[in-house]
This record gives C-alpha cells, sequence and structure tokens, in this order.
DNA sequence: ACAAAATACTAATAAGTGTTAGTTTTGCCA
DNA sequence: TGGCAAAACTAACACTTATTAGTATTTTGT
C-alpha cells in the first residue's frame, strides 16, 4: 500500500500535478491514462480521486496557473517606467526563465490546452489574446519612441511568441547553453532583429 | 448512401486525408475519432477502410509528406551556391509559404508527430534533428564568412525554427496581413536580428 | 490506546474506441 | 443488360477509458 508524498512546500495534489504535467508533456493529455500517472506514482488509479476530482482538473490547473504567472508578469512590465526595448527584453526573458524552470507545465499549457473543455479553453484563449494584445502594445509604443523599424506590430508580435513558446528546453538542451547564454542570445535575436 | 469524392487531382485517400488534416489540428490526433471523421464526410465509419488500412496512417502521411517537402527543399539550399543569408532567407520564406498553402498539414506534422507509433516517431525525428542541423550549419557558415554575429548557432536555430512552426495561419490571421507582408516581415526580424 | 478522519484498496460500470466480418448497394464495362 | 469490382452499409467485437461504490487500512488528534 503506496503512499502519495506531498512536495516539500505542497500539498499531495500539488505532487499529482507535477507528475501529470511530466507525463502530459512526453504523451500529451489524451495519450495520458489516469492509471499511467498512477502508476507513476506507485498507487492504484482510484486512489488519486481522494486528491483530485477529474483528469481534467490537472490539466485545468496546469494551464491556467501558467496563464495566470504569464498575465501577472505581463501586468507588471506594463505598469514599469521602462521603455518599449526594455519592456520588451523583460518579457522574452520571464518567458524563457519560466521555460526553463517549469518546463513541463509551460509546455502543456502551450501545447495542450486545446484538451481543456470548451468554458475553460475559451476562457484559457481569452487570456492568451489579451496577453497577446499586451505586447502588442509594447511593440507599437516602441514604434512611436523610434526605437524600434517601421514594422507591422502583430507579425513582431507572432515572431517573438512564437519563438518563445517553441523553446523546448529539457535536459539535453540545458548541457547545449545555459540559461544566460539563452537569454542573452534571444534577447540579441529577437529584440536587435527590429531595432533601429 | 454517401460516397467519397476524391480531390480534383488526387485519389479518394486524398480526400480522407485532407479531411483528417482539419480536424486533427483542430481537436488533436488523439482527440479525433473515426466516426467523426467518417461523419465529416458524409459517411458511416467502417467505409473508410476501403480506402485507408488505419488511422494511425492517416497520421503518418501527413507527418512524413511534409517532412519530405522540408528536407527536400533544405537540400536543394545546401546544393545552391547562395552566402549564408540568402540561404538562411530561403529557409525561413518556404516555411512560411509551406505553412500558408498547407497549414493544417503543417500544423499536424509539428505538433502532433508524438502521436506516431514508436518506431515511426524515432524516424520522423530523426529527420527533424538532420533538418536543424543542416541549418545550424548554414548559420555557422555564416558566422565564418562574417555575414553574422558571434552567437551560439544552436540556439538562434531554435529561435528561428521555433519562430517559424509556431506560426498559426488560420484565415483570421491571413486578413490581418498579406503573405509578402509577413515574408518580408518575418525574415528582416529574424535575420537583421543575427546580421552584422 | 481509541475514535475519527484521511486515504488506500478491489470490483465494477458505462461510454467510447479502432477495427473486422459479412452483406448490400452502386457504378462501370463487356 | 448482365456481371463484376468498388465501395457503401449494419452489426458486432475486443479493448481501453475515466470514474464510482463500497470497504479496508493507515494516520491523526485526544
Amino acid at each position: 500500500m503506496a503512499k502519495i508524498k506531498a512536495l516539500t512546500n505542497g500539498t499531495k495534489k500539488d505532487s499529482i500535478i507535477k507528475n501529470a504535467a511530466v507525463l502530459f508533456r512526453k504523451k500529451g493529455f489524451r495519450a495520458t491514462s489516469v492509471r499511467e500517472l498512477a502508476e507513476m506514482m506507485g498507487v492504484e488509479a482510484p486512489s488519486l480521486y481522494n486528491h483530485i476530482s477529474s483528469k481534467n482538473e490537472l490539466l485545468q490547473d496546469i494551464c491556467f496557473d501558467v496563464a495566470r504567472d504569464f498575465t501577472a508578469h505581463m501586468k507588471k512590465v506594463l505598469a514599469s517606467k521602462e521603455n518599449a526595448a526594455e519592456q520588451t527584453a523583460s518579457v522574452i526573458r520571464f518567458h524563457i526563465s519560466k521555460m526553463y524552470n517549469d518546463f513541463d507545465k509551460v509546455y502543456v499549457s502551450d501545447n495542450e490546452w486545446k484538451q481543456l473543455h470548451k468554458n475553460e479553453a475559451d476562457d484559457f484563449l481569452a487570456q492568451r489574446r489579451a496577453y497577446e494584445n499586451d505586447f502588442t502594445g509594447i511593440i507599437e509604443a516602441g514604434i512611436k519612441q523610434k526605437l524600434f523599424t517601421k514594422m507591422h506590430p502583430r507579425i513582431a508580435t507572432l515572431t517573438i511568441l512564437s519563438a518563445l513558446r517553441g523553446l523546448e528546453l529539457r535536459q539535453k538542451n540545458k548541457k547545449e547553453f545555459s540559461l544566460q547564454e539563452l537569454e542573452e542570445n534571444m534577447i540579441q535575436h529577437l529584440i536587435n532583429g527590429i531595432t533601429i
């Protein structure tokens, strides 16, 4: 009779979520069974239901936690008095470090949110769009401030966010370069490419 | 008794694949049922099996067709006498136009290949890695030729390919900007960002 | 040490899956 | 027009799925 161990500084549910994130990332949400998740934790599948209410809830928690963190950071950036280039760099840096430190959850949020139930998917997408619009606002401000070249701000947004979201920072990559290297190179690449 | 219509310049199987790609993109491979695909085509599920051998075969065809096209283009680029900057631009342009013209299939290939059976997934991944290595080779050549700044070539590769793969060119976006605008802006952004 | 609460277990269910077997219908060509 | 191949249909299978019910065990608080 194995037992679920709580995370240090976390509940048993947190522990389940953490393991779920690993499987959801590796195999996808639909391809991951509750039995499989239970086995990973050394427990029978129904035991998990003492801590969670459904498999879907796990995905919800992952997606909305990640969305909240990104949104919160964006609001902080917008409230700052930095110029557009600094704000852009701050957003990029946050994406990279979040991806670096919380890869499974961020990846799942980016790639599996479609599997949320309709209501939640709509909600998630609305948050995502708001985030993208905020970012586009920063780019537009940068153009007005003559920091950035004249360009299509929406395309720049797609380019930068798409580059960041697509990052896959598994162990293998972490050995090829450090977090600092990655940040420096990507910021240089993505910002200099639109700087006057 | 509805009938499956062949594509103009294509077989009935091609028609099934085309519809499958739409569903796989919208809902994901695992979340798409054969019955659903059949309904979309106005036919009962078992009827499809007169034309395909399995659901998985549909995914295989999609993924490997796309992979073949990208690999073929890369080989052409490598065989050309263009300099590294021109080669990079050519790769970027190909990604964008392919994504623009064949969105469903390219998207599915990029995002659902994990659902292939182990053998095929390994094969697919090997092709993908070879493609990435070829691209890194171009970047490295560009640095040697002093066209590009000193940087981590592997990070530049990830940045550019990630930006391109993450593009989602559905109808909505196609109204915001033209193919030409998109190409110009992204090439400028992704290449100028690493140009001396 | 005992009662109560938390949490594990086994067994089972209902729904959905891809796919096959066997049969009927359709469309084409002699 | 008759016959044959292509391709549709219905029915059913063997599995897997998430989840619940009911029960046993462990842990916690007194």
